[in-house]
DNA sequence: GGTATATTTCAACAATTCATGAGTAGTTGA
DNA sequence: TCAACTACTCATGAATTGTTGAAATATACC
């Protein structure tokens, strides 16, 4: 992955409204949600919500499927791995302790000095 | 890891000039560069640079340690970490799909179908 | 004390990002 | 054809971000 894609993607992603959508998309899977789906979900109007969805889509975060007058919204597996992948060999050079907590994220905090998880 | 904190990580990554930086200062590991050098590696002004280290130390993904005039600047690997494990582990729910890249880097391109390394 | 070096802070400005609301375009079914 | 529904585009303005150069702060050396 080239550095200013991965930018875009750092940019699409460190926004709030962003991660939320990307949150609500992952448990759906390749199946997605519809736009208006996503807009009762999270509570947006439809402006703001095409917003940030074409900033993931054009991230290539998330892709789109049209099906009839629905617009599908799924996470882009391969995309969002990319980034991460990105980060963690390009930018990191795979440094050991950097990827301790993507390998073994079932440690403890106290074990690692790391948090994995929300509270 | 709180969102929040994830969030200002993500900010202070989605900038080509942090980007760098971060780069720039990962061989050097746990003894760091001082802002000078920094500044001379990179090319940058002073106020410049100071302004973009702050961001990163503010977000985790560095630390500073005071030594005569000089300030060292060192990677944060905990909260480099942290911040990729929330992206892999809460965010992406540690997606078989998604994790792929990081937990195998040398598969080649055409095996994965992801990009790990510039070309 | 005085000067040089190292780093940060500040003000001003340009550029970008984001929310809002109105308007537009395409699809469906009566 | 018309109305309802779905999603997108556009213009506006507020807020944030990033660059620049000057000034301030802090330390070291003579």
């Amino acid at each position: 992955m080239q550095k200013s894609k991965a930018l875009e993607a750092l940019s699409a992603l460190a926004n709030p409204t962003r991660l939320d959508l990307v949150r609500a998309l992952m448990p759906f899977g390749t199946k997605g949600l519809s736009a208006g789906e996503i807009a009762r979900m999270l509570d947006m109007s439809a402006s703001r919500l095409s917003f940030h969805l074409s900033a993931l889509e054009q991230a290539s975060l998330i892709s789109s499927r049209k099906a009839a007058r629905h617009v599908f919204y799924a996470i882009d597996t391969q995309g969002l791995g990319s980034v991460i992948g990105y980060l963690l060999n390009d930018c990191c050079g795979s440094h050991p302790e950097i990827s301790a907590c993507c390998l073994h994220p079932n440690l403890s905090e106290s074990q690692t000095g790391l948090t994995t998880a929300e509270p």
